[in-house]
DNA sequence: TTTAATACCGAACATTTTGTTCTCTTTTAT
DNA sequence: ATAAAAGAGAACAAAATGTTCGGTATTAAA
């Protein structure tokens, strides 16, 4: 990809997320996209069709990162309760996310936050389906996988939506002991 | 109130619904509410300032009834897990929705589905809230009460969300069971 | 280093959507 | 029966969207 495209790309992905932690979504205009991001109207339009467009490859970009390397996480550690491992898949997701702060946090806490949580825990699914079917876990065999799945990364990304509106008070190794403890009994 | 306004109001409402069920709230545009209520310009911004309280104005209406008789259910049968009663508050309110399937359920499967789940969280969360401190459960000490509350909530939207993009396939009181069953063994 | 491709700019433009203002008619409550 | 309120409808300004054009600068590849 050509130098210039991945500089207004960037350029404007990151004017989007400043607009995004300052106002909601429906009310940034394309036309404030691209005085911040400093690019022609044009120019806007050759890189996106439309601002939902723009979202999508937004979140695209930002939980791409995360969710690889909790995968990564998982195909060594596992999932999650293999006995009792100080750290679990969740609490290094837990970190990242708070080591982005500025970038990813920022937007969960503004009010275009569940665009992106839908976006979050379509990626979570997938993580946590490989899993099931990997290891062939011993599940409560009175409830469908599915609804297994749906309800941890759920839980999981309600969670998050709770701490980041709380002002993330809690530490990510104290909210992996309480996500455990509601999840682990379920197993 | 007048005749005239709830006659309007109501257009307005059925309307805004319809739509919102065949395109996503963004897409939607005031032409097209007003063109499908048959109401004229004037009449809608004299109701609502902007779409995005017409969309709160109509949430309050639709969940208002929801939680209402699920807070008077409470109130006789308890939260919960009171013992092995057949009925839950939630079983109760599964089947609400699924009687209001078309109102209500119409709107969940839509792609607009985040808006009208944070508005139902938000009085699930009352809900429950309350049912917590009147009874002083004892629940599990080591979790913040806060967590469990929105643990609970969040949960139960998420199945929800899961349940009517799966077409519903399953009965309220096949739900209640599973939702127990990953609820019961955390308090 | 030259060259051809292409990404960008900026300005102008048509179109759509929004939100307001006016007059006139109909409905309502009393 | 009457005054008050609500709606219709058209006309309007303002804002936002999305497109087209010719000219400039950057890039990748020769």
């Amino acid at each position: 990809m050509d130098r210039r495209q991945q500089k207004t790309r960037m350029a404007i992905f990151n004017a989007f997320a400043d607009l995004l932690a300052e106002k909601s979504y429906s009310k940034i205009t394309v036309q404030e996209i691209i005085d911040r991001a400093n690019v022609g109207r044009t120019t806007f339009y050759a890189h996106f069709e439309t601002k939902d467009e723009l979202l999508r490859a937004l979140c695209d970009q930002l939980f791409g990162h995360i969710i690889g390397s909790a995968a990564d996480c998982t195909h060594t550690h596992g999932l999650y309760c293999d006995g009792n491992a100080p750290e679990s898949v969740f609490c290094h997701l837990l970190q990242h996310l708070q080591e982005n702060d500025n970038n990813i946090l920022g937007l969960l806490s503004c009010e275009s936050s569940e665009l992106f949580l839908r976006c979050f825990k379509d990626s979570l699914n997938e993580l946590i389906k490989d899993q099931f079917v990997n290891q062939n876990r011993k599940v409560n065999r009175d409830i469908p996988p599915d609804f297994l799945i749906n309800h941890i990364s759920g839980s999981f990304v309600e969670m998050v939506l709770w701490w980041v509106k709380g002002r993330m008070k809690q530490t990510p190794e104290e909210l992996d002991r309480y996500f455990r403890a509601v999840i682990e009994p379920v197993l």
